[in-house]
This record gives C-alpha cells, sequence and structure tokens, in this order.
DNA sequence: CATTATTTTCAAAATATACTGAAAGTATCC
DNA sequence: GGATACTTTCAGTATATTTTGAAAATAATG
C-alpha cells in the first residue's frame, strides 16, 4: 500500500467527512465540504473546479463560495489574464476559529440575550410566586448569556499566543508549546 | 396593560423563541421549547401537560422528553398516589451550561479530532510538496482541535464561582461579581 | 455593439428531518 | 387475571432544508 494511495484516501475522507461535521456545526454539508477542499487545495480553485471534485452543481457551488465568502473564510482572488473568479481560502486555524466563534456568537447568543432581556423587562412588575421566579430564572439567564457574550467576543479578539497562554495558565494544560 | 399580561406574553415568547434558538443550537426546535416549559414550570409537568401547553402530539411529547432526560437536563419525578411520570428540569443556568456543553463536546469537537488524526497519519510518509502541505495542515488542525477539547472537558467541570472568576481575571471582564 | 465568458438567480425536485396518531407494550390496581 | 392507566414504538405524513439546472443578468472582448 502506497504512501500516496494512502494520502489520496486521507484527502477525500478529510473532505467527505468535514462535511458531515459540518452539520452538527450549524454550517451546510456542501458548505463545510467547499471549505475543506480549499483549505488543502495548494492554489485557488475556480467554481468550475470546485463542481468537479466535489461532484455538485454550479448553482450549489456558487452560493456555498458566495456564503464562505461572507463568513470570510475564503477570498476572491482574482488571476492575470483569467476572467474567471478563484477562491482562497484562510489556512490559519487560529483565524478560522476566531471567525466561525464570532458568527456562532452572533447567531446563536446574541439573540437570546436579547430574548431574555425582554422577559426581565415584562416580569420585573409581577407581585405572585411564580412570576418573581420566572423573572428570576430569566435575570440568571440574561446574566449567564451577556456574559457568555462577553467572553466569545474577548476571545474572538485574541491573538493565538495570548490565548493559548491564557487557557494554560488556568487550566494547567499544554506539557510544551509554542507561544 | 396589566403587569399579568406582560408576563403571559413573557411565558409564551420565552418558550417559543427558546425552541426557535434551540435550532441554531443543534437541538431540535420542539426538544427546546419542552426544556424552556420545564425550565419555567413552578412543579413539575406530565407528559399531558406538556402536550396539552405546546399542543404538539404524545409521541412528540414523549420522545422528546426523553431525549432531555438522556442529555440530563430534566429527570423524572414520582409524586405519591400518581401512577405517571412527572418531569423537572434542572433550574441551575452553569449547570446547564456543562451539560450542554459537554455533548456538544462529543458531538461537534471529538469526532473531528478523530477525523484529523487519522489524516495526520496517513500523511505521514508523503514526500511531495502538496502532500507535506497537507499533513502540516492536518497537524495543526489536529493539535488544534484537541486543545479545544480539553478547554471544553476542563471548563465543564468547573463550578459557577471560580469559571467567572477565571474569565474574570484574564478577560478583564465583569465591573462587580459574586463569585 | 454583437459575441462570448462568467456569474447570479430561482422555481422545481430531491433529500433530510421532525411530527402525528394509533396500535402495541408494560405496569399497576382491584 | 382482567381492567385500567400509562408508556413506547413506528409507519406514514408533513415540514424544512438543500440541490439542481436552466434561464436571466452582467461583464469582458474584439
Amino acid at each position: 500500500m502506497s504512501a500516496t494511495t494512502d494520502f489520496e484516501e486521507a484527502k477525500d475522507d478529510f473532505i467527505s467527512q468535514w462535511g458531515a461535521l459540518g452539520t452538527s456545526w450549524g454550517i451546510s454539508r456542501t458548505m463545510a465540504q467547499v471549505h475543506a477542499l480549499l483549505m488543502i487545495s495548494p492554489d485557488p480553485l475556480s467554481t468550475d473546479q470546485c463542481m468537479e471534485e466535489l461532484q455538485i452543481s454550479r448553482g450549489n457551488a456558487h452560493t456555498n463560495l458566495k456564503e464562505l465568502v461572507g463568513w470570510g473564510l475564503i477570498k476572491i482572488v482574482v488571476k492575470k489574464g483569467e476572467r474567471k473568479e478563484f477562491f482562497e481560502a484562510e489556512k490559519d486555524v487560529w483565524k478560522v476559529f476566531t471567525i466561525v466563534l464570532r458568527e456562532r456568537k452572533r447567531r446563536e447568543i446574541d439573540p437570546a440575550v436579547e430574548l431574555l432581556k425582554g422577559c426581565v423587562d415584562r416580569s420585573k412588575a409581577v407581585k405572585t410566586a411564580e412570576g418573581k421566579a420566572f423573572h428570576e430564572q430569566m435575570k440568571e439567564l440574561e446574566e449567564f448569556a451577556m456574559f457568555a457574550s462577553k467572553v466569545g467576543e474577548k476571545i474572538s479578539h485574541l491573538k493565538y499566543g495570548p490565548a493559548v497562554k491564557f487557557a494554560d495558565k488556568f487550566l494547567g494544560l499544554l506539557p510544551k508549546q509554542k507561544n
């Protein structure tokens, strides 16, 4: 069994399974696959190359490429003398992480904060025991969600080095680690 | 506009919107709604009460209640003299958070670590430039995913006080905060 | 400005996911 | 052990999401 075969297999595996994982990350399968493909491609790829590699339609490829551009996970590259657009992925793992973190905070946490604030507000004046309990519960949730939002915000703006140091110091992980 | 009306409105809002949010959390809408309902219910509720409140079928209520029990987010309560089961939610916000964190780590991070380990392995021996680049990329991803997994693990076993202190100290959040 | 290359859109089709309701399965009661 | 109360299962249905493919829009070329 040759190293090259293993390698080809690993590439295919990475693309297809990264796609499957995408689903549980709140990202569509194809979007994750396109991202995976570009992450391991030495050169920027065109829409047609993505279609070819992943066996997907033009519309699908197009939509997901543009969505990834919207997230900031890939960018458009124009090659001299070429008319079509090529796409290149951000490969720095920490950058990818912070981008995804920000997006998830925006979609998963911030709306919850809004909802909870409204609930806290509208239960301020209630006098019944049930009402007070509800108010308290909402307050605790809101406080926590707000806290999580701030933590997410801060972390997403940290550089990799400080972030690792930070986690390391407090959590006592990582035997040896570049800073 | 009475306080009671506001309160009723807030309750309904909380349940329905918490459900909608659930979707972006990788939890089904109904499961999140049932959880919301139980979180704000002063007393444990039966399957029939959940069906009634949320206007859902018995099968649906049953499945989601049992799923929530599986997660550890709610528990079964048996009332004296009553034959049916009642369900009661964990209301401590930090506990809810750690439960969800552990589950998401298990479903979102750990499988990625496995995948990446396999890819690192199968690209060890490749000699081409492309192969080496792939190997490096996989190694960086794997290292990061492993790191994230450990952080998740640690945090999920922290108590609320230490967790806040920790975040506060390093991130400089929270003007004043109970410990 | 006509031709060709490329991107964008979107209605219809395919697929994946969630829900219903009724029937089958268990446990409890008398 | 039969009747009753409750729980569980699951095939069929409904809903939501994703994908296709072809047509429309836009941009570049000569």
